[in-house]
DNA sequence: GACATATTCAACCGTAAGGTTGAATATTGA
DNA sequence: TCAATATTCAACCTTACGGTTGAATATGTC
């Protein structure tokens, strides 16, 4: 079973659910809504946004027989969290990097 | 054929994948080195790393029989960059929250 | 009740992921 | 030259992914 994190990396893989959570952190939409604008079937839309549900990365709240679909930031800042561990790995590479490209000149 | 972004996230989706970046952020080294603190085949590993390495994550340099591997920070920082984009949206939902629970006073 | 709307469920398909094992390829060192 | 070391390649297996189509399930509307 994988863990959350893997869960949200996983899910952020596919350029479709990073569009619908693109498109969900504007505001939150129904599930039509959100498939309006996918060139694949309503079912297609349907899965991914259970891959993302299932993420964490979105909430889903029944109204009849509408679901309105809202973001949650959690699983976008621990996915932030962790790759900002490596902030300080990457300015070291750049000043690396610029140090010797000035002692190139 | 997925984007580089595509490619980032789904590399860092899987735990394996994840701890060989964090052990390379380290120090550089070789197949061998990093394969030895996992519980899987030299080869699983090895298959990992060819991964990472066409995401663009760790770069790779033989040295002889060698191959000696090192992080490469420029994907880790898209991720990061994209994840961001989002820091608003989730400072918004936990001020909303704190605002919630004081009332709740 | 009858019909349309919103959404999921189920079955299927092709492809890729993550692992295994066994063999192949280079390189090093005695 | 021969043996050990470092690594990949190739084939295979099981399971999951991303998509499809067709049917089912609720809910709203006339």
């Amino acid at each position: 079973m994988p863990s959350r994190l893997d869960q949200a990396f996983a899910a952020l893989s596919d350029p479709t659910r990073r569009a619908i959570v693109s498109r969900l952190a504007r505001r939150p939409a129904r599930v039509t809504d959100v498939a309006g604008r996918f060139p694949m079937s309503l079912n297609a839309v349907s899965k991914h946004l259970k891959v993302l549900e299932g993420a964490g990365l979105i909430k889903r709240r029944r109204a009849g027989r509408e679901h309105h679909l809202e973001l949650r930031p959690g699983p976008l800042r621990e996915v932030a969290r962790w790759t900002l561990r490596y902030e300080r790995f990457w300015n070291e590479k750049l000043d690396a990097l610029e140090a010797f490209l000035e002692e190139e000149d």
